[in-house]
DNA sequence: TGCCGGTACTACGTGATACCGAGTACCACT
DNA sequence: AGTGGTACTCGGTATCACGTAGTACCGGCA
């Protein structure tokens, strides 16, 4: 699949939110995950840019833990504003998809 | 519906491409149907810049005619290279929104 | 011991896009 | 003359995904 980096604009936070709200986990992980639904660019730098955002919006708890493997890992847990966004993301996801496919059948 | 501009990014180009495809249209009509297609919010400087791009993209053929009602109006109708597009950005669509979709199902 | 690969995060800069505002201009009607 | 609807152009802004470089921890292998 060719370039969808400016389809992603939007989406791609939504799509980190609800990875977050469906389990605590951090960085590397989500990038791995959203990997392997079919988001096969995207690349780590675009998710830690993400999370850095989400906490700077206060949209998410943070918690440090050592790996065992490596650095210690950031987990991220949405809080009761994250759950709030990640609801009007799917609203907003929801209104768009159906006016696209609208216009895809012939838009009245 | 609160701000799509975000989520707009890389698909309203493509819905600008649909609407030309189906009727050789002109920036002031286009907005007023994406208006209509429930964008609400998209303004006129948004289609026009967008069909400025198609244009020096070599995507559209660009007609200008009298309009009777006020300045010349130029038609767009999409070429060759404008139809291909138009198809890789249906295939795109779909490819994403059948992630998306997949993610909000609980992801596997 | 030294090196490599995988894990894990940060920081800075780039490019593309939708949006916004101001400006220009044509026309009909009052 | 003034107003409102039509119609387009241009310059600037904000946001976002992406690219790259850098730091750092760890295990295994030569």
């Amino acid at each position: 699949m060719d370039d969808l980096t400016e389809m992603l604009k939007g989406t791609l936070e939504g799509c980190v939110l609800e990875i977050i709200g469906s389990e605590e986990t951090y960085g590397y992980a989500i990038t791995r995950r959203l990997n392997g639904l079919g988001f096969a660019d995207v690349i780590e730098g675009t998710v830690y840019t993400i999370l850095l955002r989400l906490e700077r919006n206060g949209l998410v708890q943070v918690t440090k833990r050592p790996s065992g493997v490596g650095p210690p890992r950031k987990f991220y847990a949405l809080n009761d504003a994250g759950r709030e966004e990640l609801a009007k993301f799917w609203a907003k996801w929801q209104y768009l998809s159906s006016r696209i496919d609208r216009l895809k059948e012939g838009g009245r």
